[in-house]
DNA sequence: CTGTTAGCGCCTTCAA
DNA sequence: TTGAAGGCGCTAACAG
């Protein structure tokens, strides 16, 4: 079998009985002084010959790839998946292609993408950054690649970073669970060891001082969600029980309603629920489920944008102070953050 | 501010004094007759350096880029999430890399990707092809490119493809149903304008006849999900009603059960549920729906194995005939599936 | 207006 | 055991 040689520049410059750099020219657009008839002869040759030009060697000229790197947590996860499409959806409008890869919030991995994608000359990285990989990142600015944080901060570095405003989403949710009579509120959430986890936490916190109420510690969980189900059985085994429970994020909601049809066969008309994400069946669970969303869309269009413009603004950006883009929290009153044993 | 020139191979030979293409020997592992201490200084002048290499250099000259195009339908679907996750799993663990692309069932989006995924040199597609881009498959098999369908067969084409055996899933779908004592079932999909959507409909119709049941036709609706709502108001309006519900995607199961709620604040004690896809909340919705399970992440893993070895193969592949993989659709039985109704 | 030339960073014979 | 030379496909001055 003959390995099908493709056609380069060159085959269609002597098709076309130009030079190469006419023909690049052409490519290129710059067709200010080209005879009209030259034009025409190289235009017919490219579709002659199915002519297609290679990225590779243009890359390894002009230094640039046209693609930036994108290293999320888990593709698995609600949000990874709804910014991950945004991201493609900008770069896809701009040319630029996209290489996602999955770092499962373990450093080594996260090393190895970054390593992997330098050697690739991406011409910037998106990056959900690991907790302990700071050295890293430094490397990555010190060499001025373009970068952008999504969804947490690392504020000790001077990264643009598009995140929610956490605590104050937290806030705004308790102070709706408590608005509607809850009093005796859990919390339960993944181990706080990003940002958006604590910043959560913190607000959760702050909702239950400034109405007066007291923390019951242990109605608190955060730790690994496969344990979540040993920390129901305790609570549920006591004789005050919450009235309410708000989880930090779509997978603790899961484990949540997993646990509660498992032991009630449904949420209990005395429990209300309240979560971060949304979830795709919120709106038509029974009862539906009150959630406080993430704009995630708008907030990985938002990085890919800032990114863009990093990239483009290359030299010139120098002194830009890195600025952070903070998006509200939505929350989306629905039937399981009211009490309804109250109203029976 | 000065740009920050890349150190290169060269930088590392001279730094080691030595010749570049000792140092290219030495990172492609032809130690075999290398001076130890040559391999001491180039190592320690690797280190000092912080040399990388750039693979669009030595894409350029090798024609392989180690890394693979890989185009489905859109990521925000959960079998797009699943088998995108499984086929970057296994290509990172042969260092590969994924350039990922949603064509949204858009023929145009779909042939610019392939364009740029070519343009880059990819050494090879897994594709999840749209239903009217048969030409653009066939150059690609005339270039000789490593292609692998995904879920969708377009059987004119000698490609490799990985699939569920829908028609025989819908089938154990039905007949499960048809066991529990229904017999007035509903069907409800997408436009069945692709393989897997006609094959599950075919299985349908087979497994009703095959018991002697007629499919009402008012009962059947195949289009846009987004007039699903218009159908059930029909279908509830009438006097005589279904007994359980089909559905043929996530999608479909999602609108139906946003129709149910508003309806009838769920799911009605008399009707019976049973859903290709394994959503998430199949296990805790109440009641728990029982589903026709496609082993997605393993589909993924095997298109990504099968690319692969094309790919290694190369050449002596030549006459290999294409083989096909079909998985076996998993019926998940849960609560939806029996009439609950009946035994009050 | 178009062609010549000189690389981009790396790999790969072929000599030495 | 190591080095020199040529080239992958394309672009970008600079000549002509």
């Amino acid at each position: 079998m003959l390995t099908i040689r493709k056609v380069t520049l060159q085959d269609v410059a002597d098709h076309a009985a130009v030079s190469k750099s006419t023909v690049s020219q052409y490519l290129n657009g710059r067709y200010t002084y080209m005879g009209e008839n030259t034009k025409k002869r190289i235009q017919h040759a490219i579709q002659e010959l199915k002519y297609q030009p290679n990225a590779i060697a243009r890359s390894l000229k002009q230094k640039k790839t046209t693609t930036i790197g994108v290293i999320l947590a888990n593709i698995l996860h609600r949000f990874s998946t709804q910014t991950s499409r945004a991201i493609e959806d900008f770069c896809h409008k701009h040319s630029y292609h996209v290489i996602l890869c999955n770092a499962d919030d373990d450093p080594l991995k996260e090393q190895s993408y970054i390593e992997m994608l330098k050697a690739k000359q991406v011409d910037g990285f998106i990056i959900v950054p690991t907790a302990f990989n700071e050295e890293m990142y430094k490397h990555l600015l010190d060499e001025r690649y373009p970068l952008v944080f999504l969804d947490r901060k690392m504020k000790a570095l001077p990264v643009p970073t598009i995140s929610l405003k956490n605590e104050k989403a937290a806030l705004k949710a308790v102070s709706h669970l408590i608005e509607n009579g809850h009093k005796t509120i859990a919390y339960v959430s993944s181990a706080v060891t990003i940002s958006p986890r604590s910043e959560r936490f913190t607000g959760f916190e702050t909702g239950m001082k400034k109405a007066g109420l007291p923390i019951n510690q242990s109605f608190v969980y955060t730790g690994n969600l496969d344990e979540a189900a040993a920390f129901y059985d305790h609570v549920f085994a006591g004789s005050r029980q919450p009235d309410a429970i708000l989880t930090g994020n779509d997978r603790a909601l899961m484990k949540t309603l997993s646990y509660l049809k498992n032991r009630f066969n449904n949420i209990p008309d005395t429990l209300s629920l309240l979560t971060f994400d949304d979830v795709e069946f919120a709106e038509f669970y029974s009862p539906s489920i009150t959630t406080l969303e993430q704009p995630a869309y708008d907030m990985g269009t938002k990085a890919a944008e800032v990114l863009m413009s990093q990239i483009k603004g290359g030299e010139n950006m120098e002194n830009t102070e890195t600025t952070d883009y903070c998006f509200e929290g939505i929350l989306k009153i629905r039937e399981s953050s009211q009490k309804r044993g109250g109203e029976k």
